[in-house]
RNA sequence: GCACCCGUAGCUCAGUUGGAUAGAGUACCUGACUACGAAUCAGGGGGUCGCAUGUUCGAAUCAUGCCGGGUGCACCA
């Protein structure tokens, strides 16, 4: 029995007796932690609504406090509640049998997570996440991207979702076609000359690196060296060239790209694997193209009526989508072109085709086969257009597509054509829904100024009043992700050697490496989606105060614990637990939790089993951070906990016996909260 | 011009969807290690929740209007 199936008991029991006392049906009722540990466990406002809905039915005026007594007795029947106290002008406070609900809770064992498809019949939700253009190294702007949708994803699963995981491929767009150019007209190689360029570059200076720099010298190379001068029109034409290259397939420019893009998506792959961020499926744009995704798409939107030709005014010989709620003025016009008057189709036009399969709509499929296989034997399988490549390899594939829900982790600055593409998916198949389509929108990451002067990048005047700088892949302005990794991983193994020199150097490492890991995720889960992060190397770097090493450490202490007690003594206290709960001396492990001490103790436990009532909310409001900070704050009271109890030198058996089993269920939920955030618990740190 | 987001302690941010005395981190000052590890803990100062009006038992939260900042509104992606 969990904390949350006793509150939604005590909920209907709120309800029945609603209905039964008043004669008033409540749609639904709320619960709410009190301010303060000492006005219960658990608060029901639920009278000021009822006087409420009392006057408006029958034009009694009955006082909350009044309804709240008659609630109350019925409330103290329920076997988990020992008493119910009126409060204030008419709260609902509920005291929970402390020694009882100990007991139920210490013997709830944590649930295995499992490899294989966890939860095969429920109905799949999609996440795109990642999709970075593969034409450079990954920053830290793309790092929140990747982290919010991985950790949403772990989200879902821990609220026992079927969850599919995507990393869109834009292989043929704009960004792509700029590297090539830089390799081709720049840099006069081939593909032989780029391949043997990319096996000869360091570990720690990878392909992705190269391509980063590369992309910058293109952006001057199109303007001729100045920064500040006009494009020129005849290198623009070599881009354009190299995109109707791609677009069409089976040349040498195309196979150059691929290889650029593909070698791409595998540094970005491995940046990502430093993070335990996995996916399902890389899903390309060229196989979107070349399997005709958007012919479907065309068909199905001029079947529904969707989108209309044009065949006057600016827009003549384009296929729009008429979008009434905005309204067009001089410069800005109300419709969204699809389809150019030439004949091709735009990002959107593309993106409502894929949307579409995503939600199993299209009556196409791509075809597929492995592109890595993860240690713990996972694959990351990838779109192809041949169509036998499926059948070569011996791993079963998964079936792709065919979501209920599709969240799509994408920045803030995209809601406009993100709407439009949940409009558009809508108006084809109006039983799905915009409702199907969700964009999960995010602020983006900025510099400060200190972190610009650090990065060595020259700040005008104007920029440094400015509270942050916007990244730039174009101008290479940005924080590497490997670099930020490599620095925290120097930093963290630094502190760990000094710790522990008792350690081998590869132990060492990967404590590192996982403290690392923690205080890159917490630090970018810990601000909400809507919040621009500002980044600055001394907060990221910090180990201390609100951070994923604190947390880490909590759960660290609480279980250097039980190192050091013997197997013997953690069971019989367990026993202890169970027994005292039915037995009629149960009373000592009242006893122990009774008064200001003990309520000071059993908020912890309290604020522990809160976890999957946090987990059920970010998932509704897919906001992770709510459970960044969840988990901060129960490491917080659990560090205070260790810091008041010494449970090993602990005399008193029972009072020993309720310590343990208070640090028990807090380290399980720390550590649970902890991995749903993609955060380890090092051995030691 | 239109749409969306933001404005809370010196700084960076939370605030359980309208609930009880608005909270953390950081910075600053002071104290606690012969240790279940101090990457920790305790105490202190620090607030007109941008401004105004309204809605009601009750507003940082909802509505309207201002002020200030950001983003988007391409035959780019």
């Amino acid at each position: 029995m969990s904390l949350i199936k006793i509150q939604e008991r005590l909920k209907q029991e709120v309800r029945r007796t609603a209905l039964e006392l008043f004669g008033v049906e409540l749609e639904q009722v709320n619960a709410e932690t009190p301010p303060r540990p000492e006005l219960g466990d658990l608060a029901f406002p639920v009278s000021f609504e009822l006087a409420k809905l009392i006057k408006q039915a029958s034009g009694v005026k009955v006082a909350p406090r009044s309804i709240a007594e008659q609630l109350k007795t019925k409330l103290e029947a329920a076997a988990e509640v020992s008493r119910v106290e009126v409060a204030g002008a008419g709260y609902l406070n509920v005291f929970f049998d402390r020694a009882k609900l100990l007991a139920l809770f210490a013997a709830e064992k944590p649930i295995e997570p499992t490899e294989v498809s966890p939860f095969p019949d429920r109905p799949k939700k999609m996440v795109e996440h990642t999709s970075i253009n593969p034409n450079k190294a990954a920053h830290i702007g793309h790092v929140r991207n990747a982290v919010l949708g991985d950790t949403f994803v772990r989200i879902l699963q821990a609220a026992a979702e079927r969850v599919e995981v995507q990393n869109y491929i834009d292989n043929t767009g704009v960004q792509v076609a700029d590297v090539v150019v830089g390799f081709m007209h720049i840099e006069q190689m081939d593909l032989q000359e780029i391949k043997a360029l990319d096996s000869s570059l360091p570990a720690d200076r990878p392909f992705a690196y190269y391509c980063w720099d590369l992309y910058t010298k293109v952006g001057h190379f199109y303007r001729d060296g100045n920064p500040s001068g006009e494009p020129n029109a005849e290198r623009l034409r070599l881009r354009t060239e190299v995109l109707h290259a791609l677009e069409e397939g089976n040349n040498p420019v195309a196979a150059l790209a691929d290889y650029v893009a593909t070698r791409n998506v595998e540094c970005i792959l491995d940046t990502m694997e430093r993070l335990e961020i996995r996916y399902d499926l890389l899903a390309r744009e060229s196989d979107i193209l070349h399997l005709h995704f958007w012919d479907r798409a065309f068909e199905l939107m001029k079947q529904a009526g969707v989108i209309r030709l044009e065949n006057r005014g600016k827009h003549a010989g384009c296929w729009v989508m008429p979008f009434e709620s905005h309204t067009g003025t001089d410069e800005h016009e109300s419709d969204k072109i699809i389809v150019r008057s030439n004949g091709t189709v735009t990002y959107t036009g593309k993106d409502i085709a894929y949307q579409l399969w995503k939600l199993g709509q299209l009556g196409l499929d791509f075809n597929y086969k492995p592109f890595r296989t993860y240690p713990d034997l996972h694959v990351a399988w990838v779109t192809t257009t041949e169509p036998n490549a499926e059948i070569l390899p011996e791993v079963p594939r998964p079936n792709f597509g065919g979501g209920v829900k599709v969240y799509n982790v994408i920045d803030s600055r995209q809601s406009y054509p993100q709407e439009i593409v949940a409009r558009g998916v809508a108006a084809v198949v109006p039983e799905v829904g915009a409702d199907a389509s969700v964009h999960l929108s995010y602020e983006m990451v900025a510099l400060s100024p200190a972190a610009c002067e650090e990065l060595g990048i020259e700040l005008s005047e104007e920029d440094r009043a400015r509270p942050y700088i916007e990244m730039s892949g174009r101008k290479g302005l940005g924080v590497k992700a490997d670099d930020l990794i490599d620095r925290l991983e120097a930093d963290a193994l630094r502190e760990v050697a000094s710790r522990h020199a008792e350690l081998s150097l590869e132990e060492q490492s990967a404590t590192a490496h996982e403290i690392a890991v923690g205080a890159l995720r917490y630090f970018l889960l810990k601000f909400t989606r809507n919040s621009v992060i500002a980044f600055d190397f001394k907060e990221a770097l910090s180990f201390e105060g609100e951070t994923g090493p604190y947390c880490q450490y909590a759960a660290v202490r609480a279980n250097s614990i039980f190192r050091k007690l013997d197997n013997d003594a953690v069971r019989s206290a367990e026993e202890l637990i169970r027994e005292n709960s039915v037995a009629a001396d149960g009373a000592k492990v009242s006893e122990v939790l009774a008064g200001e001490a003990g309520t000071e103790v059993w908020s912890l436990v309290m604020l522990a089993e809160r976890l999957d009532e946090v987990i059920a909310q970010c998932a509704a409001s897919a906001e992770p951070a709510n459970l960044a900070k969840y988990t901060f704050t129960l490491a917080r009271a659990f560090n205070l906990f260790y810091h008041r109890h010494r449970i090993i030198a602990e005399e008193d058996q029972i009072r020993r016996a309720v310590l343990m089993a208070v640090a028990d269920i807090t380290r399980r939920r720390l550590t649970a909260a902890l991995a749903t955030l993609g955060i380890a618990v090092p051995e030691r740190m």
